[in-house]
DNA sequence: AAACCGTACAACCGCGATCCA
DNA sequence: GTGGATCGCGGTTGTACGGTT
C-alpha cells in the first residue's frame, strides 16, 4: 500500500486561484524550485507539492510559450512521437516553451484526430490498410554508406555509427545517447510507414515526405 | 432560450524511478 | 542492502466554453 503523497486533509483542489498562484510565484522566485514537499507549508498554500509542481511547470513559469502552434511544431512533434512513441517529456523537450502537458493535450486533441482523418494509424502512423487515400505511399529510404547506416527523410536523417554508440544527428533534430538508447529499445526496427500528401496548387515545389522506413539494427 | 454535444485544456491520480538516510 | 520519501511521467478525468439543434 503506497502512502499518499500529502494529507489530503485540509488540502485545496481542483482548479488555481489567483491568490494561490501569486503566493507560488512569489515563493519560487525568492527560493527557486524543488523540494515541492516543502513549499506548500512554506509558501503558505493548501495544496500538495504535486499539485505546486504540476502548476509551476505547467503553467505559471515565465519561459512556458503558450498559444497555437506553429505548424513547423506539429510537424516535430509528429516526427518525434514516430521515433519515440508516448515520451511527452521527451517530445516536449524539443519544443522549447512548451510542456509535456501541452503537447500530450494538443497531440490527443488536434493531431490525433487530423491523422485519423487522413487514414493513418496514430499509434503506429501507418497507413489504415484499404483506406481510400488520396495520397502517395512510398518507402524513403536512401542507401547505407559503407561506414554508417543512415536514413534521410525531409530533415529527419537517423544516423547509426558501427559501434552504435555515437548520437544521431541531423539538420533539425539530434538525439542524446539516453534517447538514442530508448529508441533502440523500443525497437530494434521502426518501420515508420508515413505519408506524402498530394501537393495543392500553389504548392508544388515542396511536397511533404511523411514516409519513413528506418532499420535501426546495428 | 434551453438542452445537448464536442472540444480544449487544466488538473488529478497512480506508478516506476531515483534519492538518501 | 533496504525501505521510505520524493520526483517525474503518462494516462485519465473534470470542467469551462462555444457551437449546434
Amino acid at each position: 500500500m503506497r502512502t499518499p503523497c500529502c494529507d489530503k486533509e485540509n488540502i485545496n483542489k481542483g482548479a488555481w486561484s489567483k491568490q494561490e498562484d501569486k503566493k507560488l510565484i512569489d515563493y519560487i522566485q525568492v527560493h527557486g524550485e524543488g523540494c515541492w514537499g516543502s513549499i506548500p507549508k512554506a509558501a503558505g498554500l493548501h495544496r500538495c507539492g504535486k499539485s505546486c509542481r504540476l502548476r509551476w511547470l505547467n503553467y505559471l513559469r515565465p519561459d512556458i510559450k503558450r498559444g497555437i502552434f506553429a505548424q513547423d511544431e506539429e510537424d516535430l512533434i509528429i516526427k518525434l512521437h514516430a521515433l519515440l512513441g508516448n515520451r511527452w517529456a521527451l517530445i516536449a523537450g524539443r519544443l522549447p516553451g512548451r510542456t509535456d502537458n501541452e503537447v500530450k493535450n494538443y497531440w490527443n486533441s488536434h493531431i490525433r484526430r487530423k491523422l485519423i482523418k487522413m487514414g493513418i494509424d496514430p499509434n503506429n502512423h501507418k497507413l489504415h490498410k484499404g483506406f481510400p487515400s488520396p495520397h502517395h505511399v512510398f518507402a524513403a529510404g536512401t542507401s547505407s554508406s559503407s561506414c554508417d547506416k543512415e536514413r534521410n527523410i525531409n530533415n529527419l536523417t537517423l544516423i547509426k555509427s558501427k559501434s552504435c554508440e555515437e548520437e544521431y544527428i541531423n539538420s533539425s533534430v539530434s538525439f542524446t545517447k539516453k534517447e538514442t538508447s530508448i529508441i533502440n529499445n523500443s525497437s530494434s526496427s521502426l518501420n515508420l510507414e508515413l505519408t506524402i500528401a498530394l501537393p495543392s496548387p500553389n504548392d508544388c515545389e515542396s511536397p511533404k515526405i511523411r514516409d519513413i522506413d528506418i532499420d535501426l539494427n546495428c
